[in-house]
DNA sequence: ACTCTGCCAAGAGGA
């Protein structure tokens, strides 16, 4: 934005406005003379130190945050750099810089897991860079005379957030120094302050971007110490020079961050109502700078992306994106700008932004916070880096449960001060929270801070788009993997199929694999062959309830049994554990790879932790955990660990697939020679919050581009699941008649109702003692024999809700609530009924009705979360009852969402909701419609149960 | 117009 008064023009502030969450400021360029301009000064963006410093000599390489370490393992001078912090870190700690200690906290370093982790390590430590000597550190100022000694620690890696400056980062070193400052004459006591000290194991280079970092670390911490300079310890050298931040220099850094911040918000801009990729800042094109950059090949995509050439940068695109065609530019430039959109989307919502933005009693309003709290207790250590800490509200604010706080154990948590000035001390994870005091563990010891009130604050974490960048990145990338992908992802390459199974199948495991066949249906055979043969890939669909788990699981015998290497993956820690759960009951081995935290406990001796702590202490040894098992299984963001530096997999195998989106569906696919997705388009898409970027396609997964491959494509259509007449419903919505019964069994089960004649009987005498009530329809709704029933509350006056937090309808949550009731009397197990509703705004008014023993058991969801899921009753609540289509909401309007619901039901299948809204979309339903009687919830009887 | 799961992160150093 340019003001009236030009682009740098200086002007008087006048006025400052304080509003919840944002400033204004009333400004001028004179004093005296008008126009008056009215600056809005809002949102919470931090900006790392690292960001902006790496940011002067060219702004770009910001833009491009892809993390290329992640799959080449990084230089052995970065690694050298890591454990170097770290052994000087854990040396000052313990105010020891011996040789020997030295030495010891070296070798820790070399055998920590986090280092042996990384497989490209053959690093040596040069011990030498540490001496004694150079530890002290003295400075070499140019004031010769000054002398600053360190004189106690005050703390390292302090995590800043610094709402103030826009800034984040975490500061090596904080010390305490003393500074003696040469004065004429009389005494001068020495000067205590304590400064961010930023360490280096390189090149003394004192430059000016390592010096940035240290005036960006200093104001970070002004609020904290009020430090006016921080200090450069080159170990190499063990130079110690002093930063002053001047105020030119810092309010240079900071333009430079406001210009970065700028780029962030506006890297999609509007034009004729549709959003297309900004320019970046400009292109450096000095090929000093940019020969050794990481992040030229991205830079080059986005240039040739945004279709803008200039001739002076021609050749450098030419090199970097050369061997691309346009439909890859266009592919890249596409799914770049969805991305965009996506992020700006996901920002919106950041939860994070509220710890600084809001009070903490604000926040504590809208759930997901505890203020006013202050340590009780001592601090325990439970192991490395994990800190124990109790909490209990301060005495001096009246007296609120902890336990109404909205946060719960197992949340991840932020740790703050209640004043604003300590933000993000810590994080961690809540343990215990009772009425009086809440208990969590924490990545920092906080036991310094005792009586400062703190606030926890609820921490949703921020995910970026960082992953689908870098797939999408990966893709375009020069090499043999990525162009057979491409080939077949972009280009839409029909897949290839050898004709011969003989030729891939090991003639000693032909016996194995026949027998492991022998379980399965038709179709499913199908997919196994047809995976078998497949040169490049194959699409399972897995209509509902046709054993895709197993289907799944099968394969990953088979190809096992051949002596195939696979990579098992899925967007969900619960669907890859649920085939593993399958999985590990035959004698296939396989390794778990992921945080024990997510990962489900009988899962959980083959992680990688568990197998650690049986002893890995040598890389020779983590080599062979990596490579022991042909079956290795992850998700699909999981594919960051250092296992994929190396190894390479026969197949790789993607569950849910069509509920994933295509960049990071790519993720796994880079490791394997060819790849297997199962999943089925007819139910739900990968959800994009996004409105612009769903229409533009963002909702399209890989599996429904590559659909259009018949020839790569097995249908599982028989189904194990839901008697005939619920299939058929699904069938008229969605399979065209496709899907069909496995077994006789399978057609005919009905619910099983034990004592619905003696709940009939009870009715009908209520009946006779309520003649003003209709009872009519309830028969219908309860028998078994009747597994289809909508039953229409467009009589019923509508008591549909829209408020802030979702849409809700009471009057269906209590006819929802009696029918159960009755259900559950006459012998219906509340285990093996699920209530489903679209949104979770009336999963929570249902809920509130089924508090009573009674109901514990029945299971109550969203269509989302039940998808793979089934029960025999499903009670499906619509909530919506609204004549006009438009007004009908998104999440109803797919109908894949309504496949989803109606498919989870095995035995009996009861809708509720208004004809008047459904007949528009879904007539199939009509044949099964009960006609409710006015005021039908209120009617009937509750029952005591 | 309300559906949701991923992820540890800012920085390791080189020209």
């Amino acid at each position: 934005v340019i003001l009236s008064g030009g682009l740098n023009n200086r002007y008087w502030v006048l006025d400052v406005g304080e509003r919840p969450g944002h400033k204004t400021l009333t400004i001028s360029c004179s004093k005296s003379l008008h126009p008056t301009e009215t600056c809005l000064l809002k949102d919470g963006c931090l900006i790392s130190g690292t960001s902006i410093s790496s940011s002067i000599r060219c702004m770009r390489r910001f833009f491009m945050l892809i993390d290329y370490c992640s799959f080449d393992g990084g230089s052995k001078q970065m690694l050298n750099g890591t454990m170097v912090h770290e052994v000087f870190q854990r040396a000052a700690t313990a105010k020891d810089f011996s040789l020997e200690t030295l030495s010891k906290l070296a070798n820790q370093a070399l055998c920590s897991p986090q280092y042996l982790g990384d497989i490209s390590l053959y690093v040596c430590l040069c011990l030498n860079d540490l001496t004694p000597s150079n530890s002290k550190a003295r400075t070499r100022c140019q004031d010769l005379a000054t002398v600053v000694t360190v004189a106690e620690l005050a703390d390292i890696e302090e995590n800043v957030w610094s709402p103030r400056f826009g800034l984040k980062g975490k500061i090596d070193v904080t010390a305490r120094v003393r500074i003696q400052r040469p004065r004429s004459g009389s005494h001068n006591t020495p000067e205590e302050r304590t400064v961010p000290l930023e360490l280096k194991t390189g090149k003394e280079s004192n430059s000016i971007e390592h010096r940035s970092q240290v005036i960006l670390y200093t104001l970070m911490s002004l609020e904290r110490y009020n430090s006016e300079a921080g200090f450069l310890l080159y170990l190499k050298t063990g130079n110690l020079h002093p930063v002053v931040a001047s105020h030119m220099d810092s309010r240079e850094l900071l333009k430079l961050r406001n210009t970065l911040v700028h780029h962030i918000h506006n890297c999609v801009e509007k034009e004729a109502k549709r959003s297309r990729l900004s320019r970046l800042p400009e292109i450096v094109t000095d090929r000093q700078t940019c020969q050794y950059c990481p992040q030229k090949r991205n830079c080059a995509l986005y240039e040739s992306a945004a279709d803008v050439r200039e001739d002076v940068v021609r050749d450098f695109l030419e090199q970097e994106t050369g061997h691309l065609i346009p439909p890859h530019l266009s592919y890249f430039s596409h799914w770049l700008l969805l991305c965009c959109l996506e992020a700006a989307s996901m920002e919106a919502k950041n939860g994070r932004k509220r710890v600084w933005l809001q009070t903490a009693e604000e926040s504590e309003k809208n759930g997901s916070c505890v203020g006013n709290v202050q340590l009780s207790g001592p601090v325990t250590v439970q192991s490395e880096g994990v800190f124990l800490h109790r909490f209990q509200r301060s005495s001096v604010v009246p007296q609120k449960g902890l336990a109404s706080s909205g946060l719960a154990s197992g949340d991840r948590i932020v740790v703050s001060d209640q004043e604003g000035r300590l933000v993000g001390l810590a994080t961690g994870y809540l343990s215990e929270v009772s009425m009086t005091s809440i208990s969590c563990t924490l990545d920092r010891d906080l036991s310094k801070f005792s009586g400062v009130l703190f606030r926890l604050d609820g921490d949703e974490g921020v995910i970026g788009l960082s992953t689908h960048l870098t797939n999408l990145s990966r893709l375009m990338e020069n090499c043999q993997d990525s162009d057979r992908l491409r080939e077949l992802v972009v280009d839409l390459r029909p897949p290839e199929f050898i004709s011969n199974l003989s030729s891939v199948l090991p003639r000693e495991a032909k016996d194995t694999v026949a027998n492991i066949l022998k379980g399965l249906n038709k179709p499913q055979k199908q997919a196994m062959k047809k995976v078998l043969l497949s040169k490049d890939y194959t699409l399972i669909v897995g209509m509902p309830g046709t054993g895709k788990t197993t289907t799944i699981c099968t394969l990953v015998r088979i190809l096992h049994a051949c002596g195939f290497s696979v990579l098992l993956t899925s967007y969900t820690h619960s669907a890859v554990d649920n085939i593993l759960l399958k999985l590990k009951r035959f004698r296939v081995g396989f390794l778990r790879l992921g945080q024990g935290q997510k990962v489900h406990p009988d899962i959980l001796p083959y992680t990688e932790e568990s197998a650690r702590k049986k002893g890995v202490h040598s890389l020779s040894e983590l080599e062979q955990l990596y490579n022991k098992e042909l079956v290795v299984a992850t998700t699909c963001m999981g594919i960051k660990h250092p296992i994929f530096t190396r190894r390479r997999f026969d197949f790789c195998i993607v569950d849910e697939a069509s509920q994933i989106s295509q960049p990071i569906c790519l993720g796994p696919l880079f490791y394997a020679k060819r790849f297997v997705l199962v999943g089925d388009h007819q139910q739900l898409p990968p959800i994009v919050q996004n409105q612009e970027a769903r229409s533009l396609g963002m909702d399209e997964s890989l599996f429904k581009r590559l659909e259009l491959h018949s020839g790569a494509v097995v249908q599982l259509n028989v189904q194990y699941r839901m008697n005939r007449q619920i299939m058929s419903l699904s069938n008229s919505l969605m399979y065209e008649g496709r899907l069909e019964c496995g077994s006789e069994r399978t057609a005919t089960a009905l619910l099983t109702l034990p004592f619905v004649l003696s709940v009939q009987s009870e009715l009908s005498s209520y009946s006779k003692t309520h003649p003003q009530h209709d009872l009519a329809w309830i028969q219908p709704t309860l028998l078994p024999s009747n597994p289809v029933c909508f039953l229409d509350c467009s009589t019923v006056p509508a008591l549909e809700s829209v408020e802030q937090g979702g849409v809700s309808n009471p009057t269906e949550a209590a006819l929802i609530h009696k029918i159960l009731s009755l259900l559950i009397k006459a012998g219906c197990k509340p285990s093996d009924i699920g209530v489903i509703a679209p949104y979770r705004q009336q999963l929570k008014s249902i809920s509130a009705l089924l508090q009573s023993s009674a109901f514990t058991g029945v299971e109550v969801n969203t269509v989302d979360r039940y998808q793979g899921r089934d029960k025999s009753l499903i009670i499906f609540s619509f909530v919506r009852s609204t004549t006009d289509e438009g007004n009908l909401g998104e999440l109803l309007k797919d109908w894949r969402r309504l496949n989803v619901a109606i498919t989870r039901a095995k035995h009996k299948l009861l809708m509720v909701g208004s004809t008047k809204t459904l007949r528009l979309f879904f007539p199939e339903l009509l044949h099964h419609i009960i006609q409710l009687p006015p005021a039908a919830h209120e009617a009937l009887p509750s029952m005591s149960l």
